[in-house]
DNA sequence: CCAGCCCAATCGATCGATCGATCGGGGATC
DNA sequence: GATCCCCGATCGATCGATCGATTGGGCTGG
């Protein structure tokens, strides 16, 4: 349990956030970069600078704390994408979903590096929840998918495959973005549109795409799904 | 005592090959489902149906064999790349690339995957010799977005970001495409083919990819990129 | 104000289990 | 008897997790 909600002890707490959010933070990082089961808790006591022991006091198990944290990334894109006001057409609803999928994997690459790739690491009934939340959250592209494709905006050979593919495409993002590079959040998520737009027999100038994601104006949804967004660089 | 299974003649063995391509085959369906960190010496060789001291008599350690697995394959890859004409068109050597890769995906899911997601769990030097490897192979898939790009036939917005795109979404096929499904591999890999050119501004129809893939006739070129097994459709 | 107590927070030590890997020897075949 | 397979036993290291003990700030009763 453990309720932690201010307090720092010890001199030199030269690091943000309570010992929880640490330990979280931590984990996100190992278990993205290294792998779950190539994470040992040692090495994560060792990153948040304190003794493994302490580690129970903050936490449950070890799969507990990869749980939760599926559980959380997986909640954000399903929020944000609830967020997706109904009536817009298949065209901007297609786009604001890449736009928030690729953004979050942008700028969340750990976070969401480990919904994607760890799941398996869960147990029977863990794992049945955390799809779950996956083919929810795939639902909302599903219903853009048909939406686009009954009213003649999208045409393509099979949706299903189509829909896995989009998704595998713009999960991709979190493995190779970085914030310093050279391409900009914005051009990052237009190209992006774009590309799901082309692939879904739907092109569209690049210039037109920015000007949809302009109008659609997201960046209150991803700030509400993704609130304490670190100043930290990466 | 008697042998439990696995009679070793070498006359033609029953069902499965020699005990090393046996270790080898265990390895890669453990790796690419539970994970290599995951994946226990003991549970390898149970696998096998050996003594899990006897494994050490045919291989180095566990990273030796992973590192041999997705050096393997990604020389699978680099060779069924490397047959294709020189001379094609742009369109059809994207289309090449994207059924040789769809293939391999679909019908060695597997052994793909551990290159597409293992890498990691490699040392240094090892890890520096995969992404060569890996490397390599985009290079193909670059030469041919930036053959299409230069010639006017395909139009992106960035086209080291349409390869990666390209990438994430036919290596994808590996975690979710089933033989045994209702998708052929012909209708799989001329859909695909589909989606490619259609990401990069080329649409064509479906039917006419079908007979684009048909004329480059590139079944023998992945049957001698994976011998050993079954190729029969299209 | 102080005495007494509580409790979150931490650590060192250690648990049983399992990890990857090694070694010496047994038994079969040629 | 030499070679090839194979296994039981075992190694040191590390795994995830728990234990008892200590610390110190904050709250309470007097």
């Amino acid at each position: 349990m453990a309720r932690a909600s201010g307090p720092r002890t010890r001199g030199g707490g030269v690091a943000t956030g309570g010992t929880e959010e640490q330990i979280r933070r931590a984990a996100v990082h190992l278990f993205a970069t290294r792998g779950f089961h190539a994470t040992g808790i040692r090495q994560l006591a060792e990153a948040v600078g304190i003794n493994s022991s302490t580690l129970y006091h903050y936490m449950g198990t070890k799969e507990d704390l990869l749980f939760e944290i599926t559980q959380d990334s997986s909640r954000r894109l399903i929020d944000a994408a609830s967020r997706l006001s109904p009536d817009l057409n298949p065209q901007a609803r297609l786009c604001g979903l890449v736009y928030l999928h690729v953004w979050s994997h942008a700028t969340h690459p750990e976070e969401t590096a480990v919904v994607d790739n760890e799941l398996r690491s869960l147990d029977g009934e863990r794992l049945a929840r955390a799809v779950e939340l996956r083919d929810r959250y795939e639902d909302f592209w599903a219903d853009a998918i048909a939406d686009g494709c009954t009213s003649g905006t999208f045409a393509v050979q099979d949706r299903r495959i189509a829909r896995i593919a989009l998704l595998q495409m713009c999960s991709g993002v979190a493995g190779w973005y970085s914030t310093s590079g050279e391409t900009s959040l914005r051009d990052l998520t237009t190209t992006y549109a774009q590309m799901a737009l082309s692939l879904l027999s739907c092109s569209r100038d690049h210039r037109t795409i920015e000007r949809l994601l302009d109008d659609l104006d997201l960046q209150p949804v991803v700030a509400a799904a993704w609130p304490e967004t670190t100043p930290s660089p990466r």
